[in-house]
RNA sequence: GGACUCGUUGCAUAGCUUGGAUAGUGCGAACGCUUGCGGAGCGUUAGGUCGCCGGUUCGAAUCCGGUCGGGUCCGCCA
């Protein structure tokens, strides 16, 4: 029981109130109160003035005084206000008692959304061509975000990452290898990910505009990864393994896990294209053309004004957004599964058991990481596409809303940053660019804010030895870069900028973490543990309200987060924790009080607080350390 | 041309789903706080016709229509 317990029975006892004066049909809010209203309110008074034909003001009168007789266990006193508004003050040392003794329970904060169903969370999903660059990020981040999130909402999350390791871009590379003499190893110091990204992909792809001429290799190779026993074919999945390992090192490092790997490659070489294209032509959802622009085509017709899509083309080859149709299929269970399963060659560091798909009948090993739901993480430049899959697997499942594309903006580079890798934008954003060498690797990110951050921490810890320091950093720098990927809104633009990413004050990670080792610091430093059994009514001052307040929200907070997919949600709630915390720390000392009972009753707020930051913090998948 | 999306203070952003009270936060600016549990902190001040017009409503940043400005998408590419 949290926050929660006092809204619920507010609203039961209004229920009550409204019965007996024989009204129904009232979708009231009770909402926690903006600070300087109380603790509650409710807009009940303003959705009945119409039907009372009095005033909010009058109604919250009556109300208020009919509440006075109603029982009450959180309550200590309803409250008419001259906006018309009804507000509830809380019986705080009841509600202290409830919320931090709840806090100490490892399930605080949890909630039953998922009913403890199947939910596939995929997200990442690069060409294996090259390193992972900021732009990726945002979608790594926010896909393991909202898994997590899923995961405290009681879902049961399967999380994919689907690697499209056929098709041009993997095709580039491979020419750059066997045709322009790139060699296999990179150099020296250089991950092998970044050097075919930075070099081999970069300058091939240069020189097809050079000479147009090239554009014939080009097809020639991508004919050749089509058949699966090509020696091409096998030379560039040696090539895009190897690209995959690093990118997974990147995304490892992020704190950032999966469940399964998908291979594009596989998927088309399964036949499940074909089971579900006859499945779409019995139930009518395609057309073959037999005139008009697109003759001889297979299409979905447009919905309005939309143009129709062609899914295969007049040769009989399916086009794009056709292999996307049986993977979204398979991913919601609705085919037979065509793939055997293996443990991936690397162990991921949380543990978390790795499988991936292989067509190889040696392998015999079954899985099953389909779901009811599926949640399927691009950004949203591709929201026609996903729009159609949508509409399509809408037909195929029963259950509304079973695939949801996640979509949202993309990261640009600030004009500052352009102007550093090269480009002049006139103050303007820039899209990024992977065939242009336009854009910030993820890794150079990270290892810019383990610079800025290592030095930091040696300053204020002189006396610190240097695997501390390299684990301080390392949480500080992940931290920094997971929480300003996700703090915004997912429909707004980030516009990159190296210098201000390296910001490590102000709505930030490290303000959250600063936050958090100064409560340790106190819990340290009083040499006793923290007990629940103490005088709750001894925290009194408001920055301690506040404080048990925002602790009681946690899991208000995480069903508002799990209910719309929003991780800033919790990022928000962890600036919110931090925030109250240091107003509380600066107002209410905790030790040296002399007198026990306080500082018990103080300690065990602090203890509250820090699990509770803990606990959402790890929603973010960051860890705050003891000391920074 | 059509569709989608964003527009809140110098800059960046929350609130919009579910309309009500004083539009919250960070950066930047000015000033202040440390023999005290960690200053990656705290406090004070300045800065807002919530793009514009209209509609619905007792009440609109929030809902609806229109309009302007930025971005994106609209291929038998992926």
């Amino acid at each position: 029981m949290t926050f929660k317990s006092i809204i619920d029975e507010i609203e039961n006892n209004l229920n009550k109130i409204l019965d007996d004066l024989s009204i129904s049909d009232v979708k009231f809010s009770v909402e926690p109160a903006k600070p300087g209203f109380g603790d509650v309110s409710s807009n009940v008074t303003f959705l009945l003035a119409k039907q009372l034909k009095k005033s909010p003001k009058e109604i919250s009168e009556m109300l208020s005084e009919k509440y006075s007789q109603c029982i009450s266990a959180l309550v200590s006193k309803p409250e008419s206000h001259p906006s018309g508004y009804l507000n509830f003050y809380a019986d705080w040392p009841k509600l202290n008692q409830l919320i931090l003794s709840e806090s100490n329970l490892p399930e605080f904060g949890d909630v039953d959304i998922g009913k403890n169903s199947t939910i596939v969370v995929e997200h990442t999903s690069v060409n294996p061509n090259k390193a992972l660059h900021i732009g990726h990020i945002r979608n790594i981040i926010i896909g393991d975000t909202v898994s997590r999130i899923l995961q405290k909402a009681n879902y049961k999350v399967n999380v994919l990452n689907y690697v499209d390791d056929s098709g041009l871009q993997v095709a580039d590379i491979i020419v750059g290898f066997k045709h322009f003499g790139y060699e296999i190893e990179p150099p020296e110091g250089k991950k092998f990910d970044h050097y075919c990204g930075d070099d081999v992909y970069v300058k091939t792809t240069e020189k097809y505009e050079q000479d147009s001429s090239l554009e014939e290799i080009r097809k020639n190779v991508l004919k050749e990864l089509e058949d699966g026993n090509s020696e091409t074919a096998q030379f560039a999945d040696k090539i895009t393994r190897r690209v995959l390992s690093n990118q997974l090192e990147t995304c490892w490092n992020l704190s950032v896990s999966y469940d399964c790997l998908n291979f594009e490659s596989q998927i088309i070489r399964s036949g499940l294209w074909d089971g579900i294209f006859e499945k779409l032509k019995e139930m009518n959802l395609v057309e073959f053309e037999n005139d008009g622009k697109n003759v001889g085509c297979w299409v979905i017709r447009g919905d309005g004004k939309e143009e129709d899509k062609v899914i295969v083309r007049s040769n009989g080859t399916a086009t794009y957004i056709a292999k996307d149709i049986p993977y979204a299929a398979w991913k919601l269970g609705l085919l037979d599964d065509p793939f055997h399963y293996e443990k991936y060659e690397k162990e991921q560091p949380n543990s978390r058991v790795l499988w991936q798909t292989t067509l190889n009948d040696s392998a015999f090993v079954s899985q099953n990481f389909s779901g009811d739901k599926v949640i399927t993480v691009i950004d949203s430049r591709q929201a026609r596409l996903q729009k159609i899959i949508t509409s399509l697997m809408g037909k195929f499942k029963s259950i509304p809303d079973a695939y949801v594309h996640l979509g949202y903006e993309s990261v640009t580079l600030s004009s500052d940053t352009a102007k550093v890798l090269g480009i002049e934008t006139d103050g303007k954003q820039a899209q990024m660019s992977g065939r242009k060498g336009l854009y910030v690797n993820a890794d150079s990110v990270y290892d810019l804010l383990k610079e800025k951050t290592t030095e930091e921490t040696k300053k204020r810890h002189p006396e610190m030895d240097d695997s501390e320091i390299e684990k301080i950093s390392h949480a500080v720098s992940v931290a920094t870069l997971r929480y300003e990927m996700i703090k915004q809104d997912l429909d707004k633009i980030i516009a990159f900028d190296l210098t201000k990413s390296l910001s490590l004050e102000g709505d930030t990670a490290p303000y959250i973490q600063y936050t958090h080792a100064r409560a340790s610091r106190i819990l340290e430093k009083s040499g006793r543990d923290s007990s629940i059994d103490v005088d709750f009514s001894l925290l009194r001052e408001q920055s301690e309200i506040d404080l048990v307040k925002t602790i009681g929200l946690f899991n208000l907070q995480v069903r508002d987060a799990a209910n719309n997919l929003s991780p800033k949600v919790i990022s928000r709630y962890c600036h919110d924790l931090a925030v109250a915390f240091n107003s509380f720390y600066e107002k209410s000392k905790v030790l040296d009080l002399g007198d026990e009972r306080l500082e018990n009753s103080r300690l065990c707020l602090v203890h509250s607080f820090k699990i509770t930051i803990e606990k959402a913090l790890n929603l973010l998948g960051i860890t705050a350390p003891d000391k920074m």
